[in-house]
DNA sequence: AAAAATCGCTAACAATTGTTAGAGAATCTC
DNA sequence: GAGATTCTCTAACAATTGTTAGCGATTTTT
């Protein structure tokens, strides 16, 4: 649809077009917004796997939106275990949260190789007090955010071992079909069974015998790094999926 | 310290002093954005033991500001068992996050008789929309809700049954100290095995052996509805406990 | 193209955690 | 204060999940 974004000519080939176009979901963006946004001062970088986009202990001076490629977010214990607490993928900011708190009581890493759109800290408060479409954009990306943890906090705190990582597998392919990524339900899915077994709280070795259940089962059909969900119903019912949380619908318009 | 608040002289009896207290410490609050808080109209009301302070599904018309007593937010799976997500304690709001997503994903109930403020939701939007200080004190609240949140995903996901149960007691009491909850040590404890078992994701029966665990190691007395802490560094370190995540430093000032 | 490293997978066994059931203690209600 | 209810605690047993180790397969590096 040219011309929806107003004088935001540009937006389908602006690196920061995505984010306006996820928030425009979210609040009613002005013309004026709409370019406030795509005038961001930004830099582009790439990250090889494994690279750090937040580290634990560094303080905030930029924020992260993921251009292309998947991230994730983790906590490691004293003794060296990790537990990851949420992925993202492109069009996400990764750590609007820090910029305000400051210092990051975590780390987010890429999970493949990936870009990200480096915006100044100082730029993305600007924009929170000066423009409150913009503001009420961010607010409700963090509260979904918040929502996404607290699904986690049951995913791995009361679910079953197969459960769990369907419940994974349907909530990065519902956040992902959001954003047009993957095709004929086809999905990119860099995650090792290692990774997934950090996401839902297992070991490795079970990670491995729940995957074999769930493709024995006829749902889910997971070779190399892609992901096809063979049998959406199923695996909702096994995951015990409900997508409310996600606030897809959510507005403020 | 009289006179702290400016002319917000009445803060002592006022039943919205603490939040006053609270934010002061997140932001910097003029004398004007006290009494525009302190003024917020608002009803007082009890709660029964169990009663609904929020509930999925219904959409949000007003605000919860717990005055006194505790409460829980959970979510309930659809083979009826749940899942509780975070525990609330007096001068918190309960529900800032549903009054802008509006209608509520879980739901949040009192752990034992007790108080709230209900203030309508469109009062705390104006505020929000009208006083940045405010406003600032509401993300830092938002933000720092998110990250208990996150660190509930490590502790359900990746630790032991000991240190699960030692991190959301040592969390509990880290919390109450700083809004002056408990004497020389000793904190009101209303969760019963029940509950503190559907907080860290384990069976009543487990929880009831860990616990045993932690009372012969001479960790925690926890009696009637009362809780005492013996032996902090040791709870500490059988709960991998690092206070960094409460954010109790941060400010906007 | 060969070598090295990572990853997926399996098996046997061990440890943790869940289940069911019931008795005693504490608390609440009338 | 007696009765009812809820809660704590224990035991025996079952199920799930973790551990260790190793072999192919795949991918990456040189």
């Amino acid at each position: 649809m040219p011309g929806l974004w107003g004088n935001c000519a540009l937006i389908e080939y602006h690196p920061l077009g995505p984010l306006v176009r996820r928030w425009s979901a979210f609040a009613d963006l002005s013309p004026d917004d709409c370019s406030a946004l795509l005038n961001l001062p930004h830099m582009r970088k790439t990250y090889p796997k494994e690279g750090y986009l937040v580290r634990e202990g560094q303080e905030a001076v930029d924020c992260a939106l993921l251009l292309s490629g998947y991230a994730f977010r983790q906590k490691i214990l004293r003794d060296g275990r990790r537990q990851i607490i949420s992925i993202h993928i492109p069009t996400e900011f990764v750590d609007l949260q820090n910029s305000v708190i400051g210092v990051a009581d975590h780390s987010v890493q890429s999970l493949n190789h990936c870009e990200a759109a480096i915006i100044p800290r100082r730029a993305l408060i600007e924009l929170h007090e000066k423009r409150p479409a913009i503001r009420m954009a961010m607010w409700i990306e963090t509260l979904i955010d918040a929502a996404i943890f607290r699904e986690w906090v049951v995913n791995v705190g009361r679910r079953t071992s197969k459960a769990r990582v369907a419940h994974l597998l349907c909530e990065l392919a519902t956040r992902l079909e959001k954003i047009g990524g993957g095709q004929d339900g086809e999905f990119e899915f860099p995650l090792t069974q290692e990774q997934l077994a950090d996401a839902t709280g297992m070991t490795p070795v079970h990670t491995n015998r729940t995957l074999q259940a769930l493709r024995k089962a006829g749902l889910i059909q997971l070779t190399g790094r892609s992901l096809k969900i063979l049998d959406w119903p199923g695996l909702r019912e096994v995951g015990d999926f409900d997508e409310m949380y996600l606030h897809h619908a959510v507005s403020a318009k």
